[in-house]
DNA sequence: ACTAGTAACTTACCAGCGGTAGGTTACCGT
DNA sequence: ACGGTAACCTACCGCTGGTAAGTTACTAGT
């Protein structure tokens, strides 16, 4: 039989681990750039360079494919803030340092962060997945604001972690609108707020 | 020809207004219910008691009819929160108050609120226009803060609106998952954090 | 070097969904 | 009584997510 790979490129096999990686990037990629709805997964399967079957072997739905791609962002962005503010200090100086880590990682990987940010509720049956993932991100909040606040009960110090991760969220897609805004700075305004506070803002320097 | 209401119902005819908000109302409990991607338009229209082009007449398209829903909890929100902002005060009160209305609001619809919180990110053009209402969101929110940090740069006015924003969208959702939570004690943990700031919280009292 | 086994991969299909064209029915003004 | 029009329906289409069953290429054992 006469093989022509011209028309039907010979297709490399790759080992598991391999596809699925590259299957994550191009899926974070198409995601990130025009949105979970709007693209096909015969689409992705064509990015790839195989049929959709394959697809469907290693992630079983559409569904989770996109729960692959936030799980394996979620996992990088724990480790690299984790990271920073184990490194210890005064809570202040840990605060600072996880804000910046955070913002520093939006944009080393700002594809996969656009699915992090903007994808991720929409999955019910992920919703599970994604809120063990919360809640790890709130444990290490919690553990951080403990040390600083002692008396607090607990079910405050939870608010309180909840509040930051919601405004560091919502400070990352401000900075994706305004990009000459640098970590550094975004971590500042956000300090000179949980921090410092509105109240003795007006009277303290902050930031410029 | 006979007619068998038993088996085909007399449809009521209604005007355009009242049809319409019949079909916001089903359409936001049953996204709210089982999400957006879960519910077809069959069946939206099957609980309306009417058929599926009169949908598509009204809204044009499914990711329309998301649109609608959410366009006008966010309209209701506004108002709520802007009234409770204009009876002026003190910064503090002022906040204080918004914080309270917007958490009261998700209290009073708290199916709507579901929707709003947890859809728009699903679909690209509901993303774009929550955009735009965001921005006034966050108009409202520098104009407020712009009062009482008149020497700060707009830029950072800009970034703690954003983040107060986000830290509120977080606390919501935290308190849709302890229902036991109050709205002022809600309203007092973002004061506590966003106005004592977190650095004088653990000399000053602050909330239980 | 030849075969057997298996893991990677494919073709070909299905049900159900969003969306639409074109016809039908009930209500209103005259 | 009778158009006219606005509300409504039936019947269809193409495409998408998802699957069953078969095919191809690498690998190990003799």
């Amino acid at each position: 039989m006469i093989r022509n790979d011209s028309v039907k490129p010979r297709r490399t096999r790759m080992s598991r681990a391999d596809r699925e990686r590259q299957m994550l990037d191009v899926a974070e990629e198409v995601f990130a750039e025009r949105g979970y709805g709007a693209v096909s997964m015969e689409e992705i399967a064509e990015l790839v360079g195989l049929s959709k079957p394959m697809l469907y072997e290693y992630f079983g739905s559409k569904e989770g494919l996109l729960l692959g791609v936030i799980r394996r962002a979620r996992g990088e962005l724990r480790e690299v803030t984790e990271r920073a503010v184990e490194v210890g200090g005064t809570p202040e100086e840990m605060l600072r340092r996880g804000y910046i880590a955070y913002f520093r990682f939006g944009e080393a990987h700002h594809r996969a962060w656009l699915v992090l940010l903007q994808e991720p509720v929409l999955v019910r049956s992920a919703a599970e997945e994604i809120e063990g993932i919360r809640r790890q991100q709130s444990e290490m909040m919690v553990g951080l604001l403990a040390a600083h606040l002692p008396d607090r009960p607990r079910r405050a110090l939870e608010a309180y972690a909840e509040s930051v991760i919601g405004a560091c969220e919502r400070m990352a897609l401000w900075r994706a609108r305004n990009p000459e805004v640098t970590p550094e700075e975004a971590a500042d305004h956000l300090m000179d707020l949980t921090w410092t506070g509105l109240a003795t803002l007006n009277s303290s320097g902050g930031s410029a």
